[in-house]
DNA sequence: CCAAAAGTGTTTTGTCTACACCCATGT
DNA sequence: ACATGGGTGTAGACAAAACACTTTTGG
């Protein structure tokens, strides 16, 4: 399929370059005779449309003292001076989840973490700069690991997450008191994501992935508890969780307790 | 920023400019200087990168004759001639759902239904066409409102779904007998969408979708029955089910029954 | 009356909740 | 010893499962 000739003045060139990626793909066959430029497209076209961008949207998950709180990056571009989740264009050669080990180690210099798939956000004007279809991703991981990351870079920072009434919606409470809204529909994605992670909480360890690998049950009924933002009655919590069976004693006790320490538990299997 | 020079013979510029399409995005300038080319990229664009298409796909699944179904569609294009979903690319200023419910009317004549976002597929090899990556939705219906749409078209079949032991993949049972694994990765959509559903029936009223108006506790138990593949308790599942509160009993009788005809009930609410 | 399916009671089992209580430790 | 939080026992509420049973229809 011929799409066209081109003479070869830069100026215009320049334009039809642009047109070309955006809308065409496959092999694109370039020749050169007597000066001008032929271009033309393979025959089997995966698709004449013009394409959205692909991102990934990460919402990283901990607990920091207490609270469940989420990490947020601040854009200092010229879109938008709000703070936002950390994501990333999807490469052409890399699957979603790639993506998401890429942005854990750019964003957040985690060589990995527990992350599950969330939900793909699609409305044509989300994104001001252009059509940007993102597919969020949740992660978990225990407050420590992120310490050095945070003091060494300004525009990151942990905020407290504060889901609406009607859970359609959450800002950001950060350390210096501000309460921030996220940018573009990212406050609508991290809603997503605690009543995703709230609804795990009765069927799945997930609560595991917010401690290190030995906790008591007491942290992990405090994980619980900040996610669920509710107190739980800590006789129920202890045996079903335990009846569970996601968890194994160690015999170990905490260290440097004030009262009586607790026993140490880790992951079965 | 200067991506390169190359010299302009024509067999290597064919492979480069496949190269450059695939990897940068956005201004584009292409300059010749000597006979040579240069090529550089402008500063702050949407997305530097080349971008992958974005399709949804559909599992419409359906209770045909008392077996959960799902709707198939014959590739007649020379990618494949295999049994697929229906699908198509996300259009640039359509949102995810509306992309969607023109699928549903494009594939199945259907003006709605009841649809959700099932998982997103991008693996960058799922589609020997290219980089595409597939925001699949699930759709549930009563059988009764394709009936029309299957009669008139030959590339469309409604197919038995067979779980794999391990719930990772799906075949489809034709009515001709035969057995298909459907092409790409839509097998293991399709699980996906079988488990989803299977996960759903115990807290949603999701069941419902896969019936008329006016439905008897048994047509409801024989929708559980096929979604969850293994026979239920008929005292337990009425009781489980009216104490849920998503019915209504209406005291009007089925008709047509062989023996004592059972009450109709109606979604509550 | 009989066959077949609709619909109900009753008992048992297991899970979650609430509350009371005992246990172990640092001061 | 005692304050404090860790850990356990018991009783009631509730939901689900198993089984037997009654009811209603067409023939």
């Amino acid at each position: 399929m011929l799409i066209g000739t081109y003479p070869p003045d830069g100026q215009s060139a320049s334009v039809r370059a642009e047109a070309l990626t955006n809308i065409h793909r496959g092999y694109i066959h370039v020749e050169y005779y007597g000066g001008a430029m032929k271009v033309e497209k393979e025959t089997p076209s995966l698709s004449d449309f013009a394409r959205p961008s692909v991102a990934v949207d990460l919402v990283l998950l901990t607990i920091d003292a207490g609270r469940l709180s989420v990490l947020a990056i601040r854009r200092d571009d010229a879109v938008s001076e709000a703070w936002a989740l950390p994501g990333g264009f999807v490469h052409i050669q890399e699957s979603l989840d790639d993506t998401v080990s890429r942005l854990l180690r750019e964003k957040a210099r985690l060589p990995d973490a527990f992350v599950e798939q969330l939900y793909t956000f699609g409305r044509p004007d989300r994104d001001p700069r252009g059509r940007v279809i993102s597919v969020a991703y949740y992660a978990l991981v225990h407050a420590e690991r992120l310490r050095g990351c945070l003091e060494g870079s300004r525009n990151l920072a942990l905020g407290q997450v504060r889901l609406s009434a009607n859970q359609k919606c959450a800002s950001v409470l950060l350390s210096d008191g501000t309460m921030e809204r996220l940018a573009f529909d990212h406050d609508e994605i991290l809603a997503t994501a605690v009543r995703r992670l709230r609804g795990k909480l009765d069927y799945s360890a997930v609560g595991l992935e917010l401690l290190p690998k030995l906790f008591t049950l007491r942290q992990l009924q405090e994980v619980h508890e900040a996610i669920l933002g509710e107190p739980l009655a800590k006789p129920a919590f202890r045996r079903k969780i335990l009846d569970r069976g996601w968890l194994k004693a160690t015999g170990k006790l905490e260290t440097g307790a004030a009262f009586r320490p607790a026993e140490l538990y880790r992951r079965a299997g």
